[in-house]
DNA sequence: CTACCAATTGACCCACGAGTCAATTACGCT
DNA sequence: AGCGTAATTGACTCGTGGGTCAATTGGTAG
């Protein structure tokens, strides 16, 4: 099994320790994206990866821990790319809609990296679950203060169980566009933002 | 194995067929609701309905028919919930709206059922995917129209690929609205379809 | 060149779950 | 009561996939 440690003064062959970890990591998210988990087997990532099974638990240690990893990744991407837009911008739809457009920038390469964090099928009480939950809990307090501010603007102000609805349904729209993605690759992270603008205007429209 | 006949002149035992057969459907909906399609055993279904799990084969086959035949079961009670609706109803919002508390309403007792036809995790190809997409799509043709009818409507209105987008958009908020009940059952479809209501207000009027 | 050591792997083990079959049970008919 | 029949099941097989271990490979230091 591979040590602790990145310099190779000794003993050292095939690829340096960070790649090859980078290497098993990107075939993970990819075969985990298409699959989810359930229906991903270890030889599937280790032959995407090009090395053999026992490397990637060498790497990673069980499925679970790399599922943990891979959507600790994803989250870690999305947090990093949203903080400054929640920060800098005003709160309001705008906000929402830039915070939009960043989560898909994020993922442009491999949209489907979204789905690890959003997968309702992890097994109950896993890492893995963990991670996602975590994940998802911190996107939510994040991504949602924008329409959060919009629900409370408005002179209708709901309940407390508004908001915490409002945040659901946020995100299963991010969601809804992602999965629409995959089935449109052409699209862009603007272009994508621009429809979900149109849909809102359209919306809002049909009921003024 | 149970033969194929309902009335019981000769070699009766245990419970009658229609009834065995709805019990068994109805454990299986619940520990597929439950667990998904993988976390989900053939046990786990036999043991909750009371039965060992050679009978459940007998009756179902596979599980991958089991689950077909789950999934065609939710799917056929939310289209004959949703159709007079679409058919009464003039398009437009508030017909959307009266769409969604059907759909509630038809799931009152088990909200997990609308998982089954929403589970992306199905094995590719199978029998089970082929019933859940299927259903799905004939959703998405009923239940969206008068979703799509009120972007028709707007000044905007956006290129052909914008309906495609609503209806992913609109089933996922119905989605989204079906799993947070889950963690709110003391809601009611009336309730549930309120609020959403409210939150579309607000965001119109955020935007106004 | 040689010894050493970490990286890497082929081959294996084993738990779990889908699916099957012979055997058993109990109901209805005579 | 006793037989025929269909419902029901205990006990089994078997494929799949997670996880492990001894053995091999090929760099690097001396």
């Amino acid at each position: 099994m591979p040590a602790a440690r990145d310099a190779a003064p000794r003993g050292t062959r095939g690829m340096p320790r960070v790649e090859r970890e980078a290497q098993i990591l990107r075939a993970a998210l990819e075969e985990f994206g298409e699959g989810g988990y359930h229906q991903t087997g270890m030889d599937a990532v280790a032959a995407r990866a090009g090395v053999s099974k026992p490397l990637v638990h060498a790497y990673f240690g069980t499925k679970d821990a790399l599922y943990a990893r891979c959507a600790a990744d994803v989250a870690e991407r999305l947090l990093a790319a949203i903080v400054p837009v929640v920060e800098q911008a005003p709160p309001g739809v705008p906000m929402a809609l830039e915070t939009m457009r960043m989560l898909f920038a994020t993922v442009r390469e491999r949209p489907r990296d979204w789905l690890l964090v959003y997968d309702l099928t992890l097994p109950a009480g896993s890492e893995a679950e963990q991670v996602a939950t975590a994940a998802r809990e911190r996107l939510t307090k994040l991504g949602a203060q924008g329409v959060r501010a919009a629900l409370a603007a408005s002179p209708l102000e709901g309940d407390a169980l508004d908001a915490d609805a409002m945040n659901h349904v946020w995100q299963a729209v991010v969601t809804a566009l992602m999965t629409w993605w995959f089935d449109h690759p052409e699209q862009t992270p603007e272009r994508l933002t621009e429809r979900f603008g149109r849909l809102l205007d359209a919306l809002t429209a049909s009921r003024g």
